[in-house]
RNA sequence: GGAGAAGUGGCCGAGUGGUCGAAGGCGUUCGCCUGGAAAGCGGAUAUACGGCAACGUAUCAAGAGUUCGAAUCUCUUCUUCUCCGCCA
C-alpha cells in the first residue's frame, strides 16, 4: 500500500510515478473523496467528543446524587445523529480503503520506464549456449519418448496444465529441489521453513494478491475463506504480519520449498505445450525482511543467490531489469533471471526477485523497532525465486539432452541421484 | 468432534458500567550517584488520524448489540490452553 500521507501531500508526484507503470490515478476523484472523508471525520469526531463529554457529566452528576433526567433529555437525539454520521463516514472510508488497496507500488527511480516486456533492460549474461550436433528435441518430446513426463495421464487425473512425472524425471525434479533448498540454507544463510500451502485472506491481502488478483488464485470452497498459495512468498512474508521485530534480528532470511498453485485465468493460449506454465508447480522461495536502508543491497544479494543455482547447474542465463510497465503489483524494483531454453531458442523466466520496499509491510503492519527513534517503523520486504523447480527441470532436460534422448545428470546433482549419470 | 477456561501495551499482569489509554512489574531509555560498573534513586516509555499547539477522536482478539456512557454486560466469529474422543 502506498503511504496515505504521501498520497495526500504529494499527489502529483505519486500520480506521475504511477503513470510510469501505465497506471492512471484519477486525481480529481481522489481529492474529492479525501475532502469528503476529512469533513465527515471531523464531524463524526466532534459528535463523539460531545457524547463523551456529556456522558462524563452524567456520571459526575449521578455520583453527586443530582437529578440526571434533564441531562439525559439534552443528549436524547445525539445518538441518532452520531450513528448517521458514523455510517456515512464508514462508507466513505471503505471506498477510500478500496482505492488505496488497489494502487500498485511506486517504481524505484532506477527502474527503466517502459510499456511492456520489450522495454526490459538486459543487465548481464552468464554461460554459453550449448551447441548440438544433432536435431534437438524439446522437453515434451524428451519426456514422452521415455514415458517419464506424462501430460496425457495428468490431464486424465485432473485436467489441462498439470503434469505427471515418473521414474528418473521425478527423481531429477526432486534432486533439483533439494539441491536448491540446501544451497540457500547451507551457503546463503536462509532459515528453512515448511509453510502452510493454504492461507487466509488477510495473508493474501498482506502480500498484495488480494483484493485485485483473486482470479489468479485457487479458492477452496469450504466454510473458511481459504486459498491455495500462489507462491511461498505469501506465508513466508506474512510471518512478520502484525509483529514488531527487534533491530538486531534483522535481516530475517527465510526460504521454503513449496508447491504453488496458480489459476492464471488470463493466460490461456500462452505456453500451452509442456510444463512451462502449469496450475501446480514447485518453487524454492527466498524472502528477506530488512532494515529500509539496506533493502537495495539485499536485492542485489538475492539476485546473486538465485544466480548461484544456475551457475552450479551450468545453465546459461541472463539477468534483466523489468521496466516500469512490466513489474508486478507490489514491486518497487524487479530483476528477472531468464534461463536458456534451446528448443525455443530463447531465454525464459525462471526467477523473479523483487524489492517491495514498505508496500507489503504497510499492508500487513510488519515493523521493527528502530533503535535511533525507539519507535516501530515499517520493514522492507523482498522476495525471489531461488528457483522455480519445474522450469529448471525443463532447462536441465533440454540443455543436457543427448542424441539418444537421454538426459545427462548435471555434476552437482549426482549425489542426489544416487550417482546416476543419465536419465 | 464433545466438555471447560482464557484472549488487556514490547513482554508479564491488575481492572465493582462513569474521572480507565488503562494500576503494578519487567524490559528499554534519559538523568543522578560512581574512578568505572552493579545496585539504588528520579523521569520518560502504545499506535493511528485530525490540529501550529493546547488538545480531540479511535483502538483492551474481531464483528454486532444493550446503554447517556462498555476493557467491564449480551450475541456471533476467530485464536490459545486443559480434559475426553478420533487420527497420519
Amino acid at each position: 500500500m502506498i503511504d496515505a500521507k504521501l498520497l495526500r501531500t504529494e499527489l502529483d508526484a505519486v500520480a506521475a510515478s504511477l503513470a510510469k507503470r501505465g497506471f492512471e490515478l484519477d486525481k480529481a476523484a481522489f481529492i474529492a473523496l479525501e475532502e469528503k472523508r476529512k469533513n465527515l471525520q471531523v464531524q463524526t469526531e466532534s459528535l463523539q467528543a460531545e457524547r463523551n463529554a456529556s456522558a462524563k457529566n452524567i456520571g459526575k452528576a449521578k455520583a453527586a446524587g443530582e437529578d440526571i433526567q434533564p441531562l439525559l433529555a439534552a443528549v436524547a437525539d445525539l445518538g441518532e445523529k452520531l450513528d448517521a454520521a458514523k455510517a456515512e463516514l464508514s462508507q466513505v472510508q471503505t471506498r477510500y480503503q478500496d482505492l488505496i488497496a488497489n494502487l500498485p507500488n511506486l517504481p524505484h527511480e532506477s527502474v527503466p520506464v517502459g510499456k511492456d516486456e520489450d522495454d526490459n533492460l538486459e543487465v548481464r549474461r552468464w554461460g554459453e549456449q550449448p551447441s548440438f550436433a544433432f536435431e534437438i528435441k524439446d522437453h515434451v518430446d524428451l519426456g514422452e519418448k521415455s514415458g517419464l513426463l506424462d501430460f496425457e495421464t495428468a490431464a486424465k487425473l485432473t485436467g489441462a496444465r498439470f503434469n505427471l512425472m515418473r521414474g528418473g524425471i521425478a527423481r531429477l525434479h526432486r534432486a533439483l529441489a533439494q539441491f536448491m533448498l540446501n544451497t540457500q540454507v547451507d551457503e546463503h544463510g536462509y532459515e528453512e521453513c515448511n509453510v502452510p500451502l493454504i492461507v487466509n485472506q488477510d495473508s493474501l491481502f498482506g502480500t498484495g494478491q488480494l483484493p485485485k488478483f483473486s482470479e489468479d488464485l485457487f479458492k477452496l470452497h469450504a466454510d473458511h475463506e481459504y486459498y491455495l498459495i500462489p507462491t511461498a512468498e505469501v506465508p513466508l512474508t506474512n510471518i512478520a504480519r502484525d509483529g514488531i521485530l527487534a533491530a538486531d534480528q534483522l535481516p530475517v532470511k527465510l526460504t521454503a520449498l513449496s508447491a504453488c498453485f496458480r489459476s492464471e485465468a488470463g493466460a490461456y493460449g500462452k505456453d500451452t505445450r509442456g510444463m512451462i506454465r502449469q496450475h501446480q508447480f514447485e518453487k524454492v522461495e527466498m524472502v528477506q525482511l530488512v532494515h529500509p536502508a539496506t533493502s537495495y543491497a539485499a536485492l542485489e544479494e538475492m539476485v546473486g543467490h538465485a544466480e548461484t543455482i544456475l551457475q552450479k547447474l551450468g545453465l546459461p542465463y541472463r539477468v534483466i531489469t523489468l521496466c516500469t510497465g512490466d513489474m508486478g503489483f507490489g514491486a518497487s524494483k524487479t530483476y528477472d533471471l531468464e534461463v536458456w531454453i534451446p528448443s525455443q531458442n530463447t531465454y525464459r523466466e525462471i526467477s523473479s526477485v523483487s524489492n517491495c520496499e514498505d508496500f507489503q509491510a504497510r499492508r500487513m503492519q510488519a515493523r521493527f523497532r528502530n533503535p535511533e527513534t525507539n519507535k516501530p517503523e515499517l520493514l522492507h520486504t523482498l522476495n525471489g525465486s531461488g528457483l522455480a523447480v519445474g522450469r529448471c527441470l525443463v532447462a536441465v532436460m533440454e540443455n543436457y539432452q543427448q542424441e539418444d534422448g537421454r538426459i545427462k545428470v548435471p555434476e552437482v546433482l549426482k549425489g542426489y541421484m544416487g550417482g546416476l549419470e543419465y536419465v
